[in-house]
DNA sequence: GACAATATGTGCGATATATGAACAAAAGTC
DNA sequence: GACTTTTGTTCATATATCGCACATATTGTC
């Protein structure tokens, strides 16, 4: 790369930092080396930048993210409006309905959650700001992913890799595609249980005032006291009535 | 800096990035510039590397952070084993005492969430992983200055801003490093009305099987309920039973 | 709409960084 | 314990980046 306009030097840290992970929580000079592409030598001046700069710490073997890493994701959530904007909606929401609330926006194959309120624990892993969920099998996902140009939806289905989290989980490009027509068609997706077993949820789109979609919101509950059918009647209204009140205030 | 195990570009860029905050979600490359202390050209090149990643938007005018960069905050949290093993903690104690329980650790002059399990909102700002408060007038932040040595403490005081959120808060460096020497002789903290009116809190320490501080849990209530006095009663023992839970299986 | 005041873009020499190979040191293997 | 393999560190040099100064564009003011 001979762009002018471009430090690959930081480019390659970024890397090194996305080279930790949730299975790579400790990881050596060569593993980040490795899982990177960078030379050794590269990774290694890198991962001694951040210990230096307090970003990892480093026993001589291993390097360890620190806290301090999340001032760069806090830049993000506390820099945009969207989360602040959307947050007292959804506590109420969750309120209301004694379910899970959540907001999401979509980062490639991914949503990632911005805002939650969260009632009793239903799913087994615990979701919060900065979480992600593969897109093609999360309400939001399917919601976000039905509000892009089609070309763009299947370009996205065709780089996931499409996995069965469990017997439900919709994993056919041709009939995730006619799903997201659906979705596109009646405004609302649902999702039962294709994500994990026992977990049933709905998700509407979040228009901007100009009628973009920028954020889905969703509600999240247990199969064994509302049935998949039942999430329509129950929670598309609330939904609905949030994604109202939201259009005007977001831009 | 001549260093040659120091890469400069990627410390200039995290600088970038950090530039975003609270106050300030939309930035052009100017203010950058002002923010970080880094030359206007050397800002441009960042924030045009950062838009080029996928982390920035750029209307040709101003800089935008995208979700993407949340994917760094959360290689820290997916990482690290503290956050997943408090949790399930974290949401048991809540639904006991029916309050707010969280879990922090130090980081500079800031206490940092690394999870928590929220009942009914009491706080005016939403926590959630990633949220910082100051370090002297949070419970949590009292229990993890205490676990300092006395002078790093001191030492922390000192470059803190010790401003008065409400007519309570403690901002006087003598009293505050007796306040400390009281929370490490009586192993927790107990914060009223401090950092907000109408908010009371009781932190405790979370020690290693090695009886090193790495963590501070605490229960948050609406002092409207339950007046400070009563904290320590009803929570304390809760709070320390999870502390006891947790030493062995920290590390 | 002209002027001043800021903000942004660009080319260049000086300087810092990446590269890859060579070397040193562990770690794993038999 | 000698051998192989992997990992970490160092070094010289080719290359990319920095910061400056200047050119250009945008914004605000009267």
């Amino acid at each position: 790369m001979q762009e002018t306009d471009f430090v690959s030097g930081f480019a390659r840290g970024l890397k090194v930092i996305e080279a930790f992970g949730e299975t790579t929580p400790r990881l050596a000079i060569a593993d980040v080396a490795k899982a990177t592409g960078l030379d050794r030598a590269t990774a290694r001046r890198c991962l001694l930048t951040l210990a230096e700069l307090g970003y990892a710490d480093y026993d001589g073997k291993f390097f360890v993210l620190t806290p301090k890493i999340l001032r760069l994701g806090h830049a993000y959530l506390s820099a945009t409006p969207l989360p602040h904007i959307v947050q007292p909606f959804l506590d109420k929401l969750a309120e209301e309905v004694h379910q899970s609330a959540s907001a999401s926006v979509l980062d490639g194959t991914e949503v990632v959650y911005i805002a939650r309120a969260s009632q009793k624990r239903v799913m087994s892993i615990n979701l919060m700001p900065g979480s992600r969920l593969p897109a093609y099998c999360a309400s939001m996902g399917r919601v976000l992913l039905a509000a892009l140009p089609e070309d763009e939806a299947r370009a996205l289905l065709k780089q996931t890799n499409l996995r069965s989290f469990t017997p439900r989980t919709l994993t056919d490009p041709a009939r995730l595609m006619a799903e997201l027509a659906r979705v596109r068609e009646e405004g609302f997706a649902v999702i039962d249980q294709e994500l994990e077993l026992g977990l049933c949820s709905i998700a509407v789109p979040l228009e901007n005032d100009r009628g973009r979609v920028v954020a889905a919101i969703n509600i999240g509950a247990p199969a064994a006291s509302v049935p998949a059918a039942e999430m329509a009647d129950r929670y598309l209204e609330p939904l609905k009535g949030v994604a109202r009140l939201l259009k005007s205030l977001l831009r």
